[in-house]
DNA sequence: AAATGTGGCAACCGCCTGCTA
DNA sequence: TTAGCAGGCGGTTGCCACATT
């Protein structure tokens, strides 16, 4: 047999918490733990529910919980980690000191999720939806090819090989938690050399910069997914491909998986990267990276904007970032 | 000043997983 | 082994405050 009901719903109530019950909980928690969720109600008074009360304590009531607005380090940050987790919230605010998964959610929905879709990304993929603008084949055009023009030559990255590569060698660890942490890894490493990087360096330089580190996170995102596809198919392994490597042998990727990264790192980055005001108007590249809070020069970013305003409109300058206003493109052609 | 619209958020609902008897 | 519950989680709802007409 299995234990008993948790509660008899009913007559509890429902509903929003009165002052008198909240007192009731923090009192009794304070005494005795939050313990047993199905026995506190009935021992602390309460006509509510366990489950009930949990959710009071855990999202509201809880001593280290942080009120109040949002930083913009930790909206940056549950960006981040969205892009990887996905709507993993819990996930997100064992991140997020002091923030609940309910907080968070709710955060996520009423404010994050609409900035994005109105500035044209999709907040699932973290892509600029190219339903509203189809930016890849404009990009990937014989006769407009951005990325020649702005030098992205070197799109292919061996430090993506070398994540690729760890993750291969242990498939045990590669979760989302892994893979987010190779990424600020590689985040930190691609910091230090732009940082390094002496200041005769071109404004485009830098944002050659951005958007290889933007197309590395689409890349890594995309080679989990893709290796959770593969490890999805029966008796499937790197083995089974010729001239490829066992999952085994570290540093060397099975042949699916390096056409994969290959072809997925020609094409152009379908990120943020497109719409970082920041480098459009007073280039607030240097001050960005010397903000010790802002040390991940990285996808999201580009919402490291100072004001409300100026993250309201971070990609309003969609293209204005790309194509300085004093460029004529008929000089290209 | 009243009616209506909108956004934010606390709380609920229902499903899933792991544990227990 | 298995039925059934507790706890956890993500999605959704509904209330309230504020803004707009």
């Amino acid at each position: 047999m299995g234990r008993s009901p948790c509660c008899d719903k009913n007559g509890l109530k429902k509903g929003p918490w009165t002052p008198e019950e909240d007192n009731k909980l923090i009192q009794y928690i304070q005494l005795h733990g939050p313990g047993n969720w199905r026995t506190l109600p009935k021992n602390a008074g309460l006509q509510r529910c366990g489950k009930s009360c949990r959710l009071r304590w855990t999202n509201y009531l809880r001593p280290d919980i942080k009120r109040g607005r949002f930083s913009f380090d930790e909206e940056e940050s549950i960006i981040q980690l969205h892009s990887v987790l996905g709507n993993k919230w819990s996930a997100i605010a064992a991140r997020l000191p002091g923030r609940t998964d309910n907080e968070i959610k709710n955060y996520w929905n009423t404010h994050i999720r609409k900035r994005l879709l109105r500035n044209g990304i999709d907040p699932v993929t973290h892509s600029p939806r190219l339903d509203l603008l189809d930016l890849s084949s404009l990009l990937n055009s014989t006769q407009f090819n951005l990325s020649s023009l702005l030098g992205l030559q070197a799109l292919v990255n061996p430090e993506v090989f070398r994540l690729a590569a760890t993750l291969l060698a242990s498939q045990n660890e590669s979760t989302p938690e892994l893979l987010l942490q190779k990424y600020q890894e590689n985040n930190q490493m691609f910091n230090s050399q732009l940082q390094n990087q002496e200041g005769s360096e071109l404004l485009l330089q830098k944002l050659q910069q951005n958007q290889i580190l933007n197309s590395q996170l689409q890349n890594q995102t995309q080679f989990f997914q893709f290796q959770n596809q593969i490890q999805e198919i029966p008796n499937f392994t790197t083995q089974n491909v010729p001239g490829s490597s066992s999952l085994s042998q570290p540093m060397q990727l099975g042949h699916v998986e390096e056409s994969y990264l290959m072809n997925s790192q020609m094409l152009p980055p379908q990120n943020y990267g497109y719409c970082n005001s920041d480098a459009s108007d007073n280039s607030n590249f240097q001050s960005l990276n010397n903000n010790s809070s802002n040390q991940n020069f990285s996808l999201d970013s580009v919402l490291s904007t100072p004001t409300e305003d100026e993250k309201e409109s971070y990609c309003s300058n969609l293209m204005k970032f790309e194509i300085p206003e004093s460029l004529n493109f008929d000089d290209f052609m």
